[in-house]
RNA sequence: GGGCCCGUGGCUCAGCCUGGUAGAGCACCCGGCUGAUAACCGGGGGGUCGGGGGUUCAAAUCCCCCCGGGCCCA
C-alpha cells in the first residue's frame, strides 16, 4: 500500500482508503475477536431504525454517528463492547408503503385481492430490502458495529422473545381484554395508539351545533347540548353537568332551555335570541336524574332500549364552563370521558360504527353510511324534530391517521391491554436512579410516567408480531404462550417455520382444561412492543435469560429526544414489565438535525439533503465531525456549507502530521519504547516540550472525562482546539529551527519523541471522531516510527489521563499561556512601525505590570527571542521606565470635566494643558490625582482625561492590562543585512519548491541586482543564505547570459529589482 | 392549553450549572508570514446577549412575565 502525503488533504481519498483497508484485512473482524477476550464489558443497544425507505434522513446518520463515537471510546478505553445494530421492521408504516406499492386502498382489498400471505411476503421482501440498504450507508459513514448480523424484530427468535413479555405480563395478572375507546382509522380499520395520533392533527372545519334535548314530563322543556361530532348523537347515552355550577332555565318563544349560567348569553346571542327571561337559577346538582328524551328516538331503534338511561349525570371533572353550554352530551362508545363516566354509573357502552368507520344496522335510518358524512343528514333530521337550537362552522384541530390522513373516529372496541398504569409508582421510582444527559430529559419524564396510562397492546393488522393468545372456542380458556416450545406443548399439529401470520393463525391448540378447540386472538402487537423489548430479545434466543442473568443492565442508550415518549419510554416500561426494574444505566437524548432555517427537514418540504450527498460534497469525516461538534442535547441547523467548514480544521491536522512526518522522516527517526520517561527524567527536554506535554496530558484529562459523560461535542472541541492552537500555530512554531538543524542531537531525539508521543496519542483519541483519516494517519505517520505499532489504530488504547498527574506543570502552562499574549504584543509593536518578522531588532523591552509574569516570562525568554527575530530581550517590572522609550501627556475631556466640575472647568481645564505630561505620568500608576487650582482641591480622574502615549524616535510600542512591549526600531547595518538576506532565502526556498526539489538537493545560486545594499548583504550574510538554501555555490553575477538555469524569476525587495536563477547539481 | 429545550455580531455556535472586562469560526476590510503553502498568522469593523420586569455593589449567566422557534403531550 503505497501510502503518499498529497499537498492537501482530500477526505474522500483517504476514506476510500481506509474503507479499503479495513475491509481486505478483516479489520472489524478482528477487533472483535480481541474484544471478546476483555473482562470489562459494555452494553449497549442501538434504539432500532424504522426502514420504512432504502435511504436514511441526516438526522439518522447523526444518531448512528454519534453511538459509533461512543463505542469506539470505550472499545480504545478495553472494554468488550456489545455493539450489535438492529432494525424495527414490523408495523403499519410498513404495510402502508406495501399497499401504495399494491395499489390497494382498504385494509379489505388485503384479504380480499391480495391475501394475507402475499401481502405479509411483500411486507417481508420490502423492509429486508430496506434494511439492507441502510446498513449500506451506515458501514459507510465508517460506523463500527456488528452489521453481519443486526437484530431483526421479524425473526423468529425475536418474535418468541417478544411473546414473553406478554406471557410475563398476563402472569402478574396485567394482561386484559376490554373494551376500550381508541382511535379508530377508518382506512386503515384498527386502533392507533395515543402517540400515533398525537403526531398528526390538522384543523378541520366541522359542524358545530346546539342540540334542544326534550326533558321528559315537562311540556316544551329542554336541556341544551353542544357537539362537534353530530354523528356521535346516534350513540348518546345520557348528559353530563357539573354538580357546583348554577344553571339557569331561560325563557324563550314558549320554551324553557336548560344551560349553565356562565354560557347561556353566549348560546342566545349565537342563536341570534334577543329576548329572552330567567326563570330560575338551579345548582347542577339539582338536575341530577333529570330525565330527558332523545330527539331522533324514532329513526334508531336502539334508542328504544337506551331511553331509560336518557338522564343528567353529574360529572364535574368533564364539564366544561368556558365553552359549550354546560350540559355535555355522551356517548360512552366514542369518547374516553363519556366511557369513564358510564363505567363507574353501570351505564351500558353502545358504538353504533363498524370497523370501516359506517353505522351498523342498529342505527336505523343511518346504517351503511359512513361516520362523519352522516354529519349533515343528522342535523337536517334535528331540525326538522324542532331539535336544532343553532348550527355554525368551527375549525378545529382534528386528529388524522398519520400514515393515510384519514380523519380518526373514537370508538370502543375491545382491545388487549397490558395495565402498567398499576407499574406507575415503581415506575417514578426506578426513573429516578437512571443517569440521564442531559439532566432535563428526566423532567420530561417524570411527568409523563405520572400520568401513565395503560397500554392497548392489539392492533388489528397483519405485519407484526402476532399475539400469542389462544382461546378456546368452547369453555373461553386462555393461554399465552412465551415460546415456541411451549406452542408445541399445545399443539397437535406442525408449528410453522414462519410466526407470522397468516401462517400462526392455522395452529390451533387443545384447551388443556376442556379439551376444545383453542383459536389464537387474530390481533398482531403495537410495534413498540417490537422495539421495546429489545433490550433483551436482540440479545438471540433466551435473550431475556441472558439479560437477566449475565448483563443485568444495559449501559447506555442514545436517541434522539422526541423517543423520551417513545423508545426511552418503552424500554423502561417492558423492563418493568419483565424484570421489575430499570433496564437500563445512562439514557443520552441528542438533538434533532433541522435545516439550515430551522425547520424541520422533510422530502416534501423539499429541504432534505440526502447522505450520500453529503458523502460527496463534504466527506465522511468531516461531516462526522461537523455532527460531532454540535452540542449532542441541542437540535442543529444543517447546511452543506457549514459542514464544509470544518475541513479546514482537518486540514490543519493534516499539514501538521505532514510537517512532523518530513522532518522525522529525514532524520530517520525511530520511536522507542519507554524513551520519553528517559528523556524526561534526563531532563533532556526543553520548557517547550514539557510544557507540551502538560498541556497535552490536561487535555487527555479534559476530553477524558467530557467522554465518560458522553459530551463528545465537548471532546471534539477540546481535542482541535489543541492541535490547532497548541500545537499547530504555537509548539511547531517553536521548534521549527530544532528540527531544521542538522546534526543530530539528543535536542532533535526529545523534540521528535514528544512530538511523536503527543501526536500519537492524539490521533487516538481523535480516531473516535473522523476515524477514517485518523486510520489512515497512524500508517502514514505512527506506522512509519514506530516500528511495533498495531496493524491499525483500532487495536490501540486510550492514552491514561494517569500521566496528567507525572506531565502537568501548572507555572510552565501559565508562562506559555503569558508568552502566547506577550508573543502577539510585540507582533502588535512591529507591525505599527512597518517591521516585518525577517527583519531582526536588536531589543525589545518587556515592561509588566505584574512582577510574577516577570519571573514567569523568564523561563520563555529564549523562545521569544527566536520566534520574534530579536537578538535580546529586556525585562522590567519598573513602569515608569517606560518613558525612556514612550512620550506621555494628556488632554482634556471637556465633556466629562464640565459635568463634574462646573464652573471651575474652564480652570481645570487649563491646569490640565498645563501640566499634560506631569499628569500622565501621575496616572500611570493611579486612577486619581489631586489638583491644587487657585488653592482649592479637586480631586481629578482618569475618566477627566485621554492619555495620549507616541513612541520616542527609534522605538515602538504596544500595551495591554499586561504592561508594555517596546521595540528598538533603529536598524544597524548589521541587522538589515541579515533582514535582507533573510528576503533573499524566502524567494530562493520559494524557487527550490517551485522546481519540486527534495528538502535535501542542493542547488547552484545566481543573484544579479543593481542594489547596493542587497549586493552587500549578499556579501556579509553568504554563508547564511548558501547555508539555508542549501547552496554550494553563490554567485553575485554582473550577467546571467549563458548560465545554465532550472529557473528564472525577477523579484522585488525593499523596492529593489533582484532577478535570481538556481541551478540543481 | 400544558411540560421540557433553544433564542448571543450578517451566518453557525461557545460562554449560562458555580453572577465579576462578551468569545470562536465563516463572511468582509487591512496587514503579515513562507520548504506545512490552492495553506497559514495577526489586526480591524460589526453584538441594547429575543423583549420587559425583579434580585444583586454587579446579570448573557439567578428569578418572574411576554414574544419567536423546536420536541413531547392535551
Amino acid at each position: 500500500m503505497g501510502y503518499v502525503f498529497s499537498e492537501k488533504y482530500d477526505p474522500h481519498e483517504v476514506e476510500r482508503w481506509a474503507k479499503d483497508f479495513w475491509e481486505k484485512n478483516n479489520i472489524y473482524e478482528k477487533l472483535k475477536n480481541m474484544c471478546i477476550e476483555r473482562s470489562k464489558r459494555y452494553y449497549f443497544i442501538d434504539g432500532p431504525p424504522y426502514p420504512s425507505s432504502p435511504s436514511i434522513h441526516p438526522g439518522t446518520a447523526w444518531n448512528k454517528i454519534l453511538k459509533d463515537s461512543y463505542l469506539r471510546f470505550w472499545r480504545l478505553r478495553g472494554y468488550n463492547v456489545h455493539d450489535v445494530p438492529g432494525y424495527d421492521m414490523h408495523g403499519l408504516p410498513i404495510e402502508h408503503q406495501v399497499e401504495k406499492i399494491l395499489g390497494i386502498t382498504s385494509k379489505k382489498e388485503i384479504i380480499s385481492r391480495v391475501g394475507i400471505q402475499n401481502f405479509v411476503e411483500k411486507c417481508r421482501e420490502f423492509v429486508t430490502q430496506n434494511a439492507v440498504s441502510m446498513t449500506k450507508i451506515f458501514k459507510d459513514l465508517g460506523v463500527f458495529m456488528d452489521w453481519s448480523n443486526p437484530y431483526m424484530t421479524i425473526k423468529n427468535e425475536y418474535i418468541e422473545e417478544a411473546w414473553k413479555l406478554i406471557k410475563k405480563a398476563d402472569e402478574k395478572g396485567l394482561l386484559e381484554r376490554e373494551l376500550r375507546v381508541v382511535h379508530w382509522c377508518p382506512r386503515c380499520e384498527t386502533v392507533l395508539a395515543d402517540y400515533e395520533v398525537s403526531q398528526e392533527y390538522k384543523d378541520l372545519e366541522d359542524p358545530s351545533i346546539y342540540v334542544m334535548m326534550p326533558v321528559k314530563n315537562r311540556e316544551n322543556e329542554y336541556l341544551v347540548i353542544w357537539t362537534t361530532t353530530p354523528w356521535t348523537l346516534p350513540a348518546n347515552i345520557f348528559i353530563m353537568a357539573r354538580g357546583s355550577a348554577d344553571y339557569v332555565r331561560v325563557k324563550i318563544d314558549g320554551k324553557i332551555l336548560i344551560m349553565a349560567e356562565a354560557l347561556y348569553r353566549d348560546v342566545l346571542r349565537k342563536a341570534g335570541i334577543k329576548s329572552f327571561q330567567i326563570v330560575e337559577v338551579v345548582k347542577g346538582k339539582d338536575l341530577e336524574g333529570l330525565e330527558y328524551t332523545h330527539p331522533l328516538k324514532d329513526l334508531i331503534p336502539i334508542q328504544e332500549e337506551l331511553d331509560k338511561y336518557h338522564k343528567v349525570v353529574i360529572a364535574d371533572e368533564y364539564v366544561s364552563l368556558s365553552e359549550g353550554t354546560g350540559l355535555v352530551h355522551a356517548a360512552p362508545g366514542h369518547g374516553a370521558e363519556d366511557f369513564e363516566v358510564a363505567r363507574r354509573h353501570g351505564i351500558p357502552v353502545y358504538s353504533l360504527i363498524d370497523d370501516s368507520g359506517r353505522f351498523i344496522d342498529l342505527a336505523g335510518k343511518y346504517a351503511g353510511k359512513p361516520a362523519r358524512e352522516a354529519n349533515k343528514e343528522i342535523i337536517e333530521d334535528l331540525r326538522n324534530r324542532g331539535a336544532l337550537l343553532h348550527e355554525e362552522k368551527i375549525v378545529h384541530r382534528y386528529p388524522l391517521c398519520w400514515r393515510c390522513k384519514t380523519p380518526l373516529l373514537l370508538r370502543a372496541t375491545p382491545q388487549w391491554v397490558i395495565k402498567v398504569s398499576k407499574l406507575r409508582d415503581k415506575m417514578l421510582r426506578e426513573i429516578e436512579k437512571i443517569r440521564w444527559i442531559p439532566r432535563w430529559a428526566y423532567e420530561r419524564t417524570y411527568s409523563l410516567v405520572s400520568d401513565l396510562q395503560d397500554w392497548v397492546i392489539s392492533r388489528q393488522r397483519f405485519w407484526g408480531t402476532p399475539l400469542p393468545i389462544w382461546i378456546c372456542t368452547s369453555c373461553g380458556h386462555k393461554i399465552v404462550v412465551g415460546s415456541v416450545e411451549e406452542l408445541k406443548r399445545y399443539s397437535p399439529n406442525k408449528i410453522p417455520e414462519d410466526l407470522h401470520r397468516p401462517w400462526i393463525d392455522e395452529v390451533v391448540l387443545r384447551c388443556p382444561r376442556c379439551g376444545g378447540v383453542m383459536k389464537r386472538v387474530e390481533d398482531v402487537a403495537d410495534v413498540w412492543l417490537d422495539s421495546g423489548v429489545a433490550f433483551y430479545a436482540s440479545l438471540g434466543r433466551g435473550g431475556g435469560e441472558i439479560f437477566d442473568k449475565e448483563v443485568g443492565e444495559i449501559d447506555m442508550i442514545v436517541e434522539g429526544h422526541d423517543q423520551t415518549r417513545g423508545w426511552f419510554f418503552s424500554t423502561i416500561r417492558s423492563g418493568l414489565i419483565m424484570f421489575d426494574r430499570k433496564p437500563v444505566k445512562t439514557i443520552v437524548s441528542h438533538g434533532f438535525m433541522l435545516d439550515e432555517k430551522g425547520r424541520e427537514m422533510h422530502k416534501s418540504l423539499g429541504n432534505f439533503v440526502e447522505v450520500p450527498v453529503i458523502i460527496e460534497k463534504v466527506g465522511r469525516d468531516p461531516f462526522r465531525l461537523f455532527l460531532l461538534l454540535n452540542t449532542v442535547w441541542e437540535d442543529m441547523r444543517f447546511s452543506i456549507d457549514k459542514a464544509k467548514e470544518v475541513w479546514r480544521d482537518l486540514n490543519i491536522i493534516w499539514n501538521v502530521y505532514n510537517f512532523a512526518r518530513s522532518y522525522m522522516e529525514i532524520d530517520r527517526y525511530v520511536f522507542e519504547r519507554g524513551s520519553l520517561k528517559d528523556l524526561y527524567d534526563k531532563n533532556v527536554l526543553r520548557e517547550e516540550d514539557r510544557w507540551l506535554l502538560s498541556r497535552f496530558y490536561e487535555v487527555v484529562s479534559k476530553a477524558t472525562e467530557a467522554m465518560e459523560n458522553y459530551r463528545v461535542h465537548e471532546a471534539s472541541k477540546t481535542l482541535l482546539d489543541f492541535i490547532e492552537e497548541d500545537v499547530s500555530r504555537w509548539y511547531l512554531r517553536i521548534i521549527r529551527r530544532r528540527v531544521w538543524s542538522e546534526e543530530e542531537s539528543i535536542d532533535k531525539k526529545a523534540v521528535y519523541t514528544v512530538l511523536f508521543t503527543v501526536l500519537r496519542d492524539w490521533l487516538i483519541m481523535f480516531s473516535i471522531i473522523t476515524p477514517h483519516l485518523a486510520e489512515y494517519l497512524y500508517h502514514n505517520f505512527v506506522k512509519r516510527f514506530d516500528r511495533e505499532a498495531f496493524e491499525s489504530i483500532n487495536f490501540e488504547s486510550w492514552p491514561e489521563k494517569a500521566f496528567y498527574e507525572v506531565y502537568y506543570d501548572k507555572s510552565l502552562s501559565e508562562a506559555f499561556e503569558l508568552g502566547r499574549k506577550i508573543h502577539e504584543m510585540i507582533s502588535t509593536a512591529r507591525m505599527r512601525a512597518g517591521l516585518k518578522l525577517r527583519m531582526p531588532v536588536s531589543k525589545c523591552v518587556l515592561i509588566l505590570r505584574n512582577k510574577d509574569h516577570v519571573e514567569k516570562i523568564f523561563l520563555v525568554k529564549r523562545i521569544l527571542e527566536e520566534l520574534q527575530n530579536c537578538r535580546e530581550i529586556v525585562l522590567s517590572k519598573d513602569l515608569e521606565e517606560t518613558d525612556l522609550y514612550i512620550e506621555r501627556y494628556v488632554e482634556p475631556n471637556i465633556g466629562a470635566v464640565g459635568r463634574d466640575f462646573k464652573k471651575d472647568s474652564p480652570k481645570i481645564i487649563d491646569y490640565i494643558k498645563r501640566n499634560s505630561r506631569e499628569l500622565a505620568k501621575e496616572f500611570l500608576t493611579r486612577e486619581e490625582v489631586k489638583i491644587v487650582v487657585d488653592g482649592v482641591e479637586h480631586v481629578l480622574r482618569k475618566e477627566h482625561v485621554t492619555i495620549i502615549e507616541k513612541p520616542l524616535e527609534g522605538y515602538s510600542f504596544s500595551s495591554s492590562e499586561l504592561g508594555y512591549a517596546i521595540i528598538d526600531t533603529r536598524l544597524s547595518e548589521d541587522l538589515l543585512y541579515e533582514g535582507l538576506a533573510r528576503e533573499i532565502v524566502r524567494r530562493i526556498q520559494v524557487m527550490r519548491k517551485e522546481k519540486g526539489l527534495g528538502l535535501l538537493d542542493e542547488i547552484k545560486s545566481f543573484l544579479l541586482t543593481s542594489s547596493e545594499e542587497l549586493r552587500k548583504a549578499v556579501e556579509k550574510k553568504r554563508s547564511y543564505i548558501m547555508n539555508e538554501t542549501r547552496s554550494v555555490e553563490l554567485v553575485l553575477s554582473e550577467s546571467l547570459e549563458g548560465v545554465e538555469l532550472d529557473l528564472v524569476r525577477e523579484w522585488d525587495i525593499e523596492d529593489e529589482k533582484i532577478i535570481i536563477g538556481i541551478k540543481r547539481v
